[in-house]
DNA sequence: TTAGGAATTTAGAATATCCTAAACTCCACG
DNA sequence: CGTGGAGTTTAGGATATTCTAAATTCCTAA
């Protein structure tokens, strides 16, 4: 296979995308640019974490960041990546309902 | 934060779709219904290391299976999936032509 | 009923990820 | 200067993931 590298790549955007701090960050950073302290007071949790987990991101694009005034400023470097978590959200939703229907027939049928 | 449990899951959805095999996975099971045996023809991976990651895909509701003279059928449970991953597929895209622009601009000013 | 193909499960070593605590860098401002 | 706030980096233990090889289950067709 001749683009494994490029499946190698796009494994790694969404590996950024599958822990859950991380997922909250794209959600906040979805409404608009946002400080590291923003975020800290937030997700209520420590600033080394959430530094660490901004970095991971960069590193793999989905998040930029500028600096000004003593305050780093982190935002969605691609609107896509707020589609592609919405999107995947709407899967796991879509679950629950049939999992819904899938009982109320069980109640029907028992 | 009272939906944490719901980042969980969605996070599980993302950590289904991070590793390079399964998005091939994806992208086959995209085409229509797969056999086991199809799958690691196409793939050229061991028969148990694509079990596993089927697995991996069911368990979290990512992938849906029959069984029928004696093959096992996979499929995508929800096309969204798909497009999921192909829109962060066009994220990755988009990063290389962001840095294509780049590195014309760079020999333009150097 | 049993031989064999299809698929899953188990076991385990190698590797990667995650969070906390502590150390460190950087810079704005007095 | 030099102090403190903002952010990053490092270290390390706990946990999770990944692949291979071998054992096991489940059918189906002779």
């Amino acid at each position: 296979m001749e683009n494994q590298r490029l499946y190698d790549l796009q494994a790694g955007i969404c590996k950024t995308l599958s822990s859950p701090l991380r997922l909250r960050l794209v959600e906040l950073l979805g409404e608009g640019e946002r400080t590291v302290s923003d975020l800290v007071k937030l997700l209520g949790v420590s600033k080394s974490n959430v530094s660490q987990h901004l970095g991971i991101m960069r590193e793999k694009g989905v998040v930029d960041c500028r600096r000004e005034g003593g305050y780093a400023f982190y935002r969605l470097s691609n609107p896509k990546v707020l589609q592609a978590c919405r999107l995947m959200r709407e899967v796991l939703l879509e679950q629950f309902e049939r999992a819904g229907e899938l009982s109320r027939v069980e109640r029907q049928t028992s």
